[in-house]
DNA sequence: TATCTGGGTTCGTATGTCAAACTCAGGCTT
DNA sequence: AAGCCTGAGTTTGACATACGAACCCAGATA
Protein backbone atom coordinates (compact mmCIF):
# COMPACT_ATOMS: atom_id res chain seq x y z
CA UNK A 1 0.00 0.00 0.00
CA UNK A 2 2.62 2.26 0.70
CA UNK A 3 4.26 4.16 -2.68
CA UNK A 4 8.25 3.62 -0.40
CA UNK A 5 10.10 0.51 -2.01
CA UNK A 6 10.49 -0.29 1.74
CA UNK A 7 8.48 -3.05 3.65
CA UNK A 8 5.31 -1.90 5.36
CA UNK A 9 6.19 -1.60 8.79
CA UNK A 10 4.17 -3.65 11.35
CA UNK A 11 1.77 -1.13 12.89
CA UNK A 12 1.07 -2.87 16.05
CA UNK A 13 -1.83 -0.44 17.75
CA UNK A 14 -3.21 3.18 17.08
CA UNK A 15 -1.15 5.73 17.73
CA UNK A 16 -3.48 8.04 19.48
CA UNK A 17 -5.53 6.44 22.37
CA UNK A 18 -9.31 6.52 21.58
CA UNK A 19 -10.30 9.01 24.05
CA UNK A 20 -8.20 11.62 22.30
CA UNK A 21 -8.93 10.99 18.78
CA UNK A 22 -12.05 13.37 17.30
CA UNK A 23 -12.36 10.59 14.81
CA UNK A 24 -12.79 7.39 17.54
CA UNK A 25 -14.80 10.02 19.82
CA UNK A 26 -17.05 10.74 17.47
CA UNK A 27 -17.50 7.34 15.65
CA UNK A 28 -18.62 5.56 19.29
CA UNK A 29 -21.39 8.27 19.56
CA UNK A 30 -22.60 8.08 15.62
CA UNK A 31 -21.83 4.23 15.87
CA UNK A 32 -25.26 2.51 16.10
CA UNK A 33 -27.95 1.39 13.33
CA UNK A 34 -30.07 4.87 14.00
CA UNK A 35 -27.80 7.63 15.25
CA UNK A 36 -27.08 8.44 11.50
CA UNK A 37 -30.27 7.85 10.45
CA UNK A 38 -31.56 10.09 12.43
CA UNK A 39 -29.61 12.65 11.68
CA UNK A 40 -29.81 12.31 8.44
CA UNK A 41 -33.61 12.63 8.40
CA UNK A 42 -33.15 16.09 10.38
CA UNK A 43 -30.55 17.06 7.36
CA UNK A 44 -33.53 16.34 5.27
CA UNK A 45 -35.92 18.70 7.26
CA UNK A 46 -37.82 16.16 8.88
CA UNK A 47 -38.30 17.03 12.72
CA UNK A 48 -41.30 15.46 14.39
CA UNK A 49 -40.95 12.11 16.40
CA UNK A 50 -44.05 10.54 14.35
CA UNK A 51 -42.54 11.26 10.96
CA UNK A 52 -39.35 10.34 12.11
CA UNK A 53 -40.48 6.67 13.24
CA UNK A 54 -42.71 6.47 10.06
CA UNK A 55 -39.92 7.11 7.85
CA UNK A 56 -37.27 5.43 9.58
CA UNK A 57 -39.23 2.11 10.94
CA UNK A 58 -37.48 2.66 14.52
CA UNK A 59 -38.92 1.49 17.14
CA UNK A 60 -40.57 4.45 18.71
CA UNK A 61 -38.65 3.39 22.35
CA UNK A 62 -35.21 3.37 20.72
CA UNK A 63 -36.51 6.62 18.44
CA UNK A 64 -37.17 8.18 21.97
CA UNK A 65 -33.45 6.89 23.62
CA UNK A 66 -31.48 8.12 20.30
CA UNK A 67 -33.34 11.47 20.02
CA UNK A 68 -33.01 12.44 23.89
CA UNK A 69 -28.72 11.38 23.69
CA UNK A 70 -28.93 13.42 20.51
CA UNK A 71 -30.19 16.47 22.24
CA UNK A 72 -27.91 15.18 25.22
CA UNK A 73 -24.84 15.61 22.83
CA UNK A 74 -26.60 19.10 21.47
CA UNK A 75 -26.76 17.98 17.82
CA UNK A 76 -30.46 17.93 17.80
CA UNK A 77 -32.36 20.66 20.11
CA UNK A 78 -36.05 19.86 21.17
CA UNK A 79 -37.78 23.16 20.52
CA UNK A 80 -41.66 23.79 21.23
CA UNK A 81 -44.17 25.07 18.18
CA UNK A 82 -47.69 25.23 17.79
CA UNK A 83 -49.65 24.41 14.52
CA UNK A 84 -52.61 26.37 14.15
CA UNK A 85 -54.71 25.70 17.37
CA UNK A 86 -53.40 22.55 18.00
CA UNK A 87 -51.65 22.52 21.40
CA UNK A 88 -47.54 22.84 21.96
CA UNK A 89 -45.34 19.77 20.57
CA UNK A 90 -42.16 19.98 20.66
CA UNK A 91 -39.79 19.19 17.39
CA UNK A 92 -36.04 18.27 16.81
CA UNK A 93 -34.07 20.17 15.54
CA UNK A 94 -29.87 20.04 14.43
CA UNK A 95 -28.03 22.61 16.11
CA UNK A 96 -24.95 24.84 14.85
CA UNK A 97 -23.01 21.51 16.43
CA UNK A 98 -25.48 19.00 14.17
CA UNK A 99 -25.29 21.50 10.91
CA UNK A 100 -21.66 20.73 11.07
CA UNK A 101 -22.19 16.94 10.51
CA UNK A 102 -22.85 18.06 7.02
CA UNK A 103 -19.21 17.74 5.61
CA UNK A 104 -19.21 13.87 7.15
CA UNK A 105 -22.68 12.82 5.98
CA UNK A 106 -21.98 14.65 2.40
CA UNK A 107 -18.52 12.68 2.40
CA UNK A 108 -20.59 9.46 3.51
CA UNK A 109 -23.19 9.92 0.79
CA UNK A 110 -20.40 10.21 -2.17
CA UNK A 111 -18.72 7.69 -1.15
CA UNK A 112 -22.03 5.79 -0.73
CA UNK A 113 -23.39 6.63 -3.91
CA UNK A 114 -20.07 5.52 -5.25
CA UNK A 115 -19.74 2.05 -3.83
CA UNK A 116 -22.60 0.95 -2.65
CA UNK A 117 -25.12 1.72 -5.44
CA UNK A 118 -25.39 1.53 -9.34
CA UNK A 119 -27.41 4.68 -10.24
CA UNK A 120 -25.97 7.97 -9.61
CA UNK A 121 -26.77 10.42 -6.44
CA UNK A 122 -30.19 11.16 -6.67
CA UNK A 123 -28.71 14.23 -4.36
CA UNK A 124 -26.73 17.17 -6.02
CA UNK A 125 -25.05 19.42 -4.08
CA UNK A 126 -24.46 22.78 -5.80
CA UNK A 127 -23.13 25.99 -5.52
CA UNK A 128 -25.69 28.46 -5.58
CA UNK A 129 -23.56 31.56 -7.09
CA UNK A 130 -22.49 29.45 -9.99
CA UNK A 131 -24.54 26.66 -10.03
CA UNK A 132 -21.51 24.20 -10.45
CA UNK A 133 -21.56 20.92 -8.69
CA UNK A 134 -19.56 20.70 -5.77
CA UNK A 135 -17.62 17.74 -4.37
CA UNK A 136 -15.85 17.17 -0.75
CA UNK A 137 -12.25 17.55 -1.05
CA UNK A 138 -8.94 17.95 1.32
CA UNK A 139 -8.56 21.66 0.90
CA UNK A 140 -5.66 24.02 1.85
CA UNK A 141 -6.00 27.33 4.14
CA UNK A 142 -6.56 29.40 0.92
CA UNK A 143 -9.21 26.76 -0.23
CA UNK A 144 -7.39 25.10 -2.96
CA UNK A 145 -7.99 21.40 -3.19
CA UNK A 146 -4.78 19.26 -3.34
CA UNK A 147 -4.70 15.34 -5.03
CA UNK A 148 -4.94 12.60 -2.85
CA UNK A 149 -0.80 12.02 -3.70
CA UNK A 150 -0.01 15.13 -1.77
CA UNK A 151 -1.76 14.10 1.52
CA UNK A 152 0.09 12.89 4.89
CA UNK A 153 -0.38 13.31 8.37
CA UNK A 154 1.29 13.92 11.67
CA UNK A 155 0.93 12.84 15.34
CA UNK A 156 1.67 15.77 17.71
CA UNK A 157 4.31 14.11 19.48
CA UNK A 158 3.26 14.53 23.45
CA UNK A 159 0.19 12.27 22.04
CA UNK A 160 1.87 9.43 20.26
CA UNK A 161 1.75 6.34 21.42
CA UNK A 162 3.72 3.86 18.80
CA UNK A 163 6.12 5.68 16.61
CA UNK A 164 5.49 7.03 13.62
CA UNK A 165 3.41 5.19 10.84
CA UNK A 166 2.29 6.14 7.98
CA UNK A 167 -1.00 5.86 6.54
CA UNK A 168 -1.56 3.00 3.90
CA UNK A 169 -2.60 5.80 1.23
CA UNK A 170 -4.93 8.75 1.39
CA UNK A 171 -7.94 8.47 -0.42
CA UNK B 1 -32.80 27.93 10.49
CA UNK B 2 -33.75 28.84 6.70
CA UNK B 3 -32.85 32.36 6.06
CA UNK B 4 -35.95 32.97 3.71
CA UNK B 5 -38.64 35.45 5.93
CA UNK B 6 -41.15 33.00 5.27
CA UNK B 7 -41.76 30.01 7.57
CA UNK B 8 -40.31 26.76 6.84
CA UNK B 9 -42.44 24.05 4.87
CA UNK B 10 -42.76 21.34 7.37
CA UNK B 11 -41.21 18.00 6.06
CA UNK B 12 -42.53 15.01 6.85
CA UNK B 13 -40.36 12.63 4.61
CA UNK B 14 -36.93 12.64 3.42
CA UNK B 15 -37.11 13.31 -0.63
CA UNK B 16 -34.88 10.26 -1.18
CA UNK B 17 -36.19 6.52 -0.39
CA UNK B 18 -33.90 5.45 2.19
CA UNK B 19 -32.47 2.24 -0.71
CA UNK B 20 -31.20 4.56 -2.93
CA UNK B 21 -29.81 7.07 -0.84
CA UNK B 22 -26.08 6.75 -0.83
CA UNK B 23 -25.96 8.57 2.56
CA UNK B 24 -28.44 6.30 4.22
CA UNK B 25 -26.43 3.43 2.50
CA UNK B 26 -23.38 4.06 3.93
CA UNK B 27 -25.27 5.12 7.02
CA UNK B 28 -26.52 1.54 7.17
CA UNK B 29 -23.77 -0.67 6.62
CA UNK B 30 -21.05 1.39 9.04
CA UNK B 31 -23.36 2.17 11.59
CA UNK B 32 -22.76 -0.40 14.23
CA UNK B 33 -20.54 0.08 17.54
CA UNK B 34 -17.50 -1.21 16.51
CA UNK B 35 -17.34 -1.07 12.06
CA UNK B 36 -16.05 2.18 11.82
CA UNK B 37 -13.45 2.03 14.71
CA UNK B 38 -12.26 -1.33 12.56
CA UNK B 39 -12.17 1.32 9.51
CA UNK B 40 -10.22 3.64 12.05
CA UNK B 41 -7.41 0.86 12.64
CA UNK B 42 -6.55 0.00 9.48
CA UNK B 43 -6.49 3.51 8.55
CA UNK B 44 -3.43 3.69 11.11
CA UNK B 45 -2.38 0.69 9.47
CA UNK B 46 -3.19 -1.95 12.35
CA UNK B 47 -4.51 -5.01 9.91
CA UNK B 48 -3.93 -8.46 12.70
CA UNK B 49 -6.91 -9.82 13.97
CA UNK B 50 -5.15 -9.93 17.82
CA UNK B 51 -3.68 -6.40 17.29
CA UNK B 52 -7.31 -5.02 16.00
CA UNK B 53 -9.00 -6.99 19.45
CA UNK B 54 -6.71 -5.43 21.72
CA UNK B 55 -6.59 -2.33 20.68
CA UNK B 56 -10.17 -2.40 20.03
CA UNK B 57 -11.17 -4.34 23.14
CA UNK B 58 -13.65 -6.00 20.97
CA UNK B 59 -15.16 -9.51 21.89
CA UNK B 60 -13.32 -11.80 19.49
CA UNK B 61 -16.45 -13.41 17.71
CA UNK B 62 -17.96 -9.81 17.16
CA UNK B 63 -14.43 -8.55 15.80
CA UNK B 64 -14.56 -11.87 13.27
CA UNK B 65 -17.93 -10.91 12.37
CA UNK B 66 -17.42 -7.36 11.36
CA UNK B 67 -14.10 -8.22 9.81
CA UNK B 68 -16.14 -10.98 7.33
CA UNK B 69 -18.78 -7.99 6.83
CA UNK B 70 -15.99 -5.91 5.75
CA UNK B 71 -14.45 -8.26 3.40
CA UNK B 72 -17.84 -9.00 2.03
CA UNK B 73 -18.18 -5.42 1.43
CA UNK B 74 -15.13 -4.79 -0.33
CA UNK B 75 -14.08 -2.74 2.28
CA UNK B 76 -11.07 -4.47 3.74
CA UNK B 77 -9.17 -7.29 1.53
CA UNK B 78 -7.47 -10.79 3.57
CA UNK B 79 -4.75 -11.47 2.52
CA UNK B 80 -1.72 -14.36 3.32
CA UNK B 81 1.76 -12.85 4.23
CA UNK B 82 4.39 -14.50 6.46
CA UNK B 83 6.54 -13.19 8.71
CA UNK B 84 10.09 -15.03 9.16
CA UNK B 85 9.71 -18.76 8.66
CA UNK B 86 6.34 -18.49 10.94
CA UNK B 87 3.29 -20.05 8.95
CA UNK B 88 1.11 -17.81 6.62
CA UNK B 89 -1.18 -16.13 8.44
CA UNK B 90 -3.51 -13.25 7.04
CA UNK B 91 -4.05 -9.39 7.52
CA UNK B 92 -6.76 -7.00 6.74
CA UNK B 93 -5.98 -4.45 4.74
CA UNK B 94 -8.09 -1.79 2.98
CA UNK B 95 -8.77 -2.11 -0.02
CA UNK B 96 -9.17 0.90 -2.85
CA UNK B 97 -12.71 1.13 -1.69
CA UNK B 98 -11.78 1.12 1.41
CA UNK B 99 -9.19 4.29 1.63
CA UNK B 100 -11.83 6.28 -0.01
CA UNK B 101 -13.74 6.12 2.99
CA UNK B 102 -10.55 8.49 4.28
CA UNK B 103 -12.48 12.03 3.34
CA UNK B 104 -15.22 10.86 5.33
CA UNK B 105 -14.04 9.93 8.32
CA UNK B 106 -11.26 12.91 8.25
CA UNK B 107 -14.17 15.25 8.15
CA UNK B 108 -15.81 12.99 10.81
CA UNK B 109 -12.57 13.24 12.93
CA UNK B 110 -12.30 17.26 12.32
CA UNK B 111 -15.94 17.59 13.96
CA UNK B 112 -14.91 14.87 16.55
CA UNK B 113 -11.94 17.42 17.05
CA UNK B 114 -13.78 20.47 17.15
CA UNK B 115 -16.96 19.41 19.60
CA UNK B 116 -16.07 16.21 21.34
CA UNK B 117 -13.11 16.95 23.05
CA UNK B 118 -11.21 20.18 24.34
CA UNK B 119 -7.58 19.70 23.23
CA UNK B 120 -6.28 20.58 19.63
CA UNK B 121 -6.52 17.72 17.41
CA UNK B 122 -3.24 15.21 18.48
CA UNK B 123 -3.61 14.58 14.01
CA UNK B 124 -2.65 17.05 11.88
CA UNK B 125 -3.56 16.13 7.99
CA UNK B 126 -0.80 18.27 5.73
CA UNK B 127 0.11 18.64 2.12
CA UNK B 128 3.06 17.13 1.22
CA UNK B 129 4.11 19.51 -1.19
CA UNK B 130 3.61 22.90 0.85
CA UNK B 131 3.43 21.59 4.50
CA UNK B 132 -0.14 23.85 4.74
CA UNK B 133 -2.44 22.30 7.31
CA UNK B 134 -5.33 20.62 4.83
CA UNK B 135 -8.94 20.66 5.89
CA UNK B 136 -12.31 19.04 4.39
CA UNK B 137 -14.69 21.37 2.37
CA UNK B 138 -16.62 21.17 -0.84
CA UNK B 139 -15.03 22.35 -3.48
CA UNK B 140 -15.95 23.32 -6.94
CA UNK B 141 -14.77 20.83 -9.98
CA UNK B 142 -11.77 23.11 -10.52
CA UNK B 143 -10.85 22.61 -6.94
CA UNK B 144 -11.84 26.10 -5.25
CA UNK B 145 -13.78 25.49 -1.84
CA UNK B 146 -16.82 27.44 -1.82
CA UNK B 147 -18.31 29.15 1.47
CA UNK B 148 -21.43 27.52 3.77
CA UNK B 149 -23.07 30.25 2.26
CA UNK B 150 -23.22 29.00 -1.15
CA UNK B 151 -24.05 25.74 -0.99
CA UNK B 152 -27.18 24.35 -1.90
CA UNK B 153 -29.06 21.07 -3.07
CA UNK B 154 -31.39 19.22 -5.67
CA UNK B 155 -33.37 16.01 -5.35
CA UNK B 156 -33.43 14.65 -8.77
CA UNK B 157 -36.45 14.55 -10.57
CA UNK B 158 -37.12 11.25 -11.21
CA UNK B 159 -36.51 10.03 -8.24
CA UNK B 160 -37.91 12.93 -5.53
CA UNK B 161 -40.57 11.45 -2.82
CA UNK B 162 -41.72 14.69 -1.62
CA UNK B 163 -41.23 17.65 -3.03
CA UNK B 164 -38.28 20.24 -3.00
CA UNK B 165 -37.15 20.84 0.62
CA UNK B 166 -34.52 22.91 1.68
CA UNK B 167 -31.74 21.42 3.55
CA UNK B 168 -32.20 23.63 6.99
CA UNK B 169 -28.66 24.84 6.42
CA UNK B 170 -25.46 23.36 4.94
CA UNK B 171 -22.56 23.26 7.48
C1' DT C 1 -68.59 12.29 27.00
C1' DA C 2 -66.21 9.92 23.72
C1' DT C 3 -62.69 10.12 20.25
C1' DC C 4 -58.61 11.32 17.80
C1' DT C 5 -53.67 12.52 17.45
C1' DG C 6 -48.90 13.28 18.54
C1' DG C 7 -45.63 11.83 21.47
C1' DG C 8 -44.28 9.14 24.23
C1' DT C 9 -43.62 4.69 28.19
C1' DT C 10 -44.01 -0.27 29.39
C1' DC C 11 -43.54 -5.04 28.65
C1' DG C 12 -42.46 -9.75 27.13
C1' DT C 13 -39.89 -11.80 23.64
C1' DA C 14 -36.23 -12.23 20.05
C1' DT C 15 -31.85 -10.95 18.83
C1' DG C 16 -27.20 -9.40 19.59
C1' DT C 17 -23.22 -8.76 22.59
C1' DC C 18 -19.95 -10.24 25.89
C1' DA C 19 -16.04 -12.79 28.13
C1' DA C 20 -14.25 -17.06 28.85
C1' DA C 21 -13.28 -21.47 27.26
C1' DC C 22 -12.21 -24.31 23.56
C1' DT C 23 -10.09 -25.46 18.88
C1' DC C 24 -6.81 -25.75 15.42
C1' DA C 25 -2.60 -25.45 12.67
C1' DG C 26 2.06 -24.85 12.40
C1' DG C 27 6.55 -23.99 14.56
C1' DC C 28 9.67 -24.47 18.39
C1' DT C 29 11.84 -27.13 22.46
C1' DT C 30 13.49 -30.82 24.63
C1' DA D 1 8.17 -37.77 19.32
C1' DA D 2 5.74 -35.27 23.13
C1' DG D 3 4.55 -31.25 24.72
C1' DC D 4 4.19 -26.17 24.59
C1' DC D 5 3.48 -21.61 22.34
C1' DT D 6 1.15 -18.29 19.31
C1' DG D 7 -2.09 -16.27 16.15
C1' DA D 8 -6.47 -16.68 14.63
C1' DG D 9 -10.30 -17.87 15.09
C1' DT D 10 -15.29 -20.73 16.79
C1' DT D 11 -18.37 -22.09 20.49
C1' DT D 12 -21.01 -21.38 24.53
C1' DG D 13 -23.99 -19.66 27.93
C1' DA D 14 -25.06 -15.47 30.63
C1' DC D 15 -26.47 -10.99 29.94
C1' DA D 16 -28.09 -6.64 27.56
C1' DT D 17 -30.40 -4.39 23.97
C1' DA D 18 -33.71 -4.08 20.34
C1' DC D 19 -38.07 -5.14 18.82
C1' DG D 20 -43.20 -4.51 18.11
C1' DA D 21 -47.51 -4.37 20.38
C1' DA D 22 -50.10 -2.52 23.75
C1' DC D 23 -50.86 0.98 26.78
C1' DC D 24 -50.91 5.96 28.53
C1' DC D 25 -51.69 10.87 28.55
C1' DA D 26 -52.80 15.71 27.31
C1' DG D 27 -55.25 18.65 24.66
C1' DA D 28 -58.33 19.49 20.73
C1' DT D 29 -62.37 18.11 18.41
C1' DA D 30 -67.24 16.00 17.56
Amino acid sequence: MSNSGLPDPVVRAAPIPRDRCGMALACEMLGDRWTMLVIREAFYGVTRFDDLRTDLGAPRGILSARLKALVAAGVLERHPYREGKARVRHEYRLTRRGQELALPLIALMEWGDRHLQDAPSPLQIYSKASGAPLRVALVTPEGQAVPREDVTYAVAEDTIISAKAPLPRLA
